[in-house]
DNA sequence: CTTGACTAGTGTATTTTTAACACCTACATT
DNA sequence: AATGTAGGTGTTAAAAATACACTAGTCAAG
């Protein structure tokens, strides 16, 4: 036992919470754990905070390691500290959550855990720890984020139609919206540019392309405009 | 050095920052530190982590060691972790913030630091640690709690009067506010309380007096309704 | 005891925003 | 040519936000 301290502390870690979005789900980033405690059972990516370590390079770090997602823009959730959640000694972690394109983030092999895999929300098993109240915490921060910033752009190619971005929205809100209402309050707000062009090859009706138009939506945001996408 | 641990951790602390109104300004709660590094110098108030504490429990504690303040709304804000922050090693610290009414949260004596005193935001002096960092971080954070959450009730006695209240927002908010309209808005909301009593001993007409209904808001706001107060 | 100064308290009309709602269009497949 | 499927469109009603001006109570001064 080499690191020795004057008082005693407890430990430090981060976890992830990566929600993905594919043509069907929203889903959420799980490992299998391959030691004690909760060994066997699923868990959010994340582990120690090395000294000398910026949390942020930690989740980064530990996100790789466990499931080799890399370059994605990671942001601090909240900070769980409750003495009883992990039964070896007092662990406090700082969650960190992201929201990536599924399509562009493959499931991918893992190093340091004995699974990963993406799982829909309603079919994540019992999570390890106090993982599931952190994960509740997060969908919270996400419908938020998704309501109230461009969040949604960030997951959809740079031309995307109006029925992808609604479908988006209700899919991640657990919600229906109604088709008029939806296109007249998105097309009203300004934010988004009309192309010419249309989808390729859907077997249907092509639906118009349009792209986000950030200059705008950071004009209006720097004028304190309420932004609220749905 | 009785504590050892296989691997080495960083030190973990909380710090608040503490916001207070009187009938000129919003001031912010510091500490003069009577320990290096940074002896003598202006900080927020707060500690070490000790293991098996909540780190909610933490920052109370530490606070009311340091400046007396107890039984106050405390929330946590952010966590800070750059290796670099503390000069001695690697510190992560959970900020908690507060808003608290300074007429009854006078400056108090303290036993753990040599001073303890409110400064108004204009004369808040260059502070120890990456404090301004968090203290710019916790003023951002302000505008937006007082606009969506309860905490403007925090900074007013018990029972209030509404033009207490409007007066309480059109000052952190820095905007004026038509009184019937919010007046109209606040009672419509159902979280007030009116109360058969009046404001004893002003030198002119007394205002009724009211109490926030906090087990109303909460019912509203886990219904998921809008509660955005101005 | 009347008046003036000051703040508390009240209602209505207008505009804007949200919500509910049904049909036609374009295109591919059979 | 008929059918299936998803894309696209406008109006009306309800609710919420906004703008706006006077009366009521209380104290102090004259």
């Amino acid at each position: 036992m080499p690191h020795s301290y004057e008082y005693p502390r407890p430990a430090l870690t981060t976890d992830c919470i990566i929600f993905g979005l594919d043509e069907d789900d929203v889903k959420v980033l799980l490992i299998k754990r391959g030691l004690a405690p909760f060994k066997g059972q699923w868990a959010l990516p994340g582990g120690f905070l090395r000294p000398g370590e910026n949390p942020d390079q930690c989740a980064r770090r530990e996100l790789a390691e466990e499931t080799g997602l890399e370059n994605i823009y990671l942001e601090q959730l909240y900070t769980f500290g409750e003495p009883s959640r992990d039964p070896r000694e007092h662990v406090v972690t700082i969650a960190y959550f992201a929201l990536v394109n599924l399509l562009e983030h493959p499931p991918t092999a893992n190093t340091d855990a004995d699974d990963a895999a993406w799982f829909p929300f309603d079919e994540v098993p019992k999570l390890a720890f106090d993982h599931d109240k952190i994960l509740t915490t997060a969908r919270q921060r996400l419908t938020a984020k998704l309501r109230y910033t461009p969040a949604a752009f960030e997951l959809l190619p740079e031309k995307f139609t109006l029925p992808e971005l609604q479908n988006l929205f209700e899919r991640i809100l657990a919600t229906s919206l109604d088709k008029r209402n939806f296109r007249k309050k998105l097309l009203k707000l300004g934010i988004l540019i009309e192309t010419d062009e249309v989808q390729q090859d859907p077997a249907r009706r092509a639906a118009r392309l349009y792209l986000f138009d950030r200059a705008a939506y950071d004009d209006l945001s720097s004028e304190n405009q309420d932004l609220t996408l749905v």
